[in-house]
DNA sequence: CGGTCCGTTTGATGATTGTCCAACTATCAA
DNA sequence: TTGATAGTTGGACAATCATCAAACGGACCG
């Protein structure tokens, strides 16, 4: 169980989280990530995105501190740096996937 | 006291608003909008841009719903849109703020 | 009116970004 | 070993972005 290269505790900015957050597409994944540990290829599904977009913003999440990473055969398997974040920034990403969640029920109730 | 041209409250999206938070200019600008309302001058004050530049900063983060901004004579009050963004996603831009305070703490404790 | 001050707008430019495709690596299975 | 599977890497391309410079506009002051 390898794990990628992921940057310190200490080297995560708000600047780059921020950006890494920026993206539908990745704020798509971390709000499926919130539910537990996901594997790449399902994280994917239903964003219709070539797999090396994907994996683009993978590595964008996991660069700006938002994921960890472990290798497992040839899967990988990714998930929130929860407490990190939390340590760093406490209550962020807490409001990040409950805005994601909300902003997700609005859009729900807005589709006439 | 006219005003510019503000998204309403309901069209605001997270995705604009995280991207709005990604550069460290207008985090800074951000930062300093938290202690209270200022005109654009001030608030531009050691960030060494040009002011064309910071007018773009403003666009962004008025247009992405974080700030209001009304026209005073010839100066701009700009402040941030607290009720909407507290109503919308609760918690999140305290969590940005707080974020802010903490990571410029870090940073000045760690400039040895 | 003429000048000054605050800020916006309009290019222009170089850098970054999101996306796809094709080729590649590494793992697992037959 | 051969083939299939999971994901990464590099290149290419269009779009977006941060920045500056120069011109503009409106507001205030003589």
């Amino acid at each position: 169980m390898r794990e990628l290269p992921h940057p310190p505790a200490g080297d995560i900015t708000l600047a780059q989280l921020m950006h890494a957050l920026s993206d539908p597409a990745r704020l798509e994944i971390v709000a499926r990530l919130a539910d537990g540990d996901e594997t790449c290829l399902p994280l994917g599904t239903g964003l219709e995105l070539h797999k090396s977009t994907l994996s683009h913003h993978y590595r964008v999440l996991r660069e700006a501190g938002l994921t960890r990473t472990t290798v497992d055969g040839r899967t990988r398997l990714i998930r929130l740096r929860r407490d990190d974040l939390d340590k760093l920034f406490p209550g962020l990403l807490d409001a990040v996937l409950h805005a994601l969640t909300s902003q997700a029920a609005r859009r729900a109730s807005a589709a006439s």
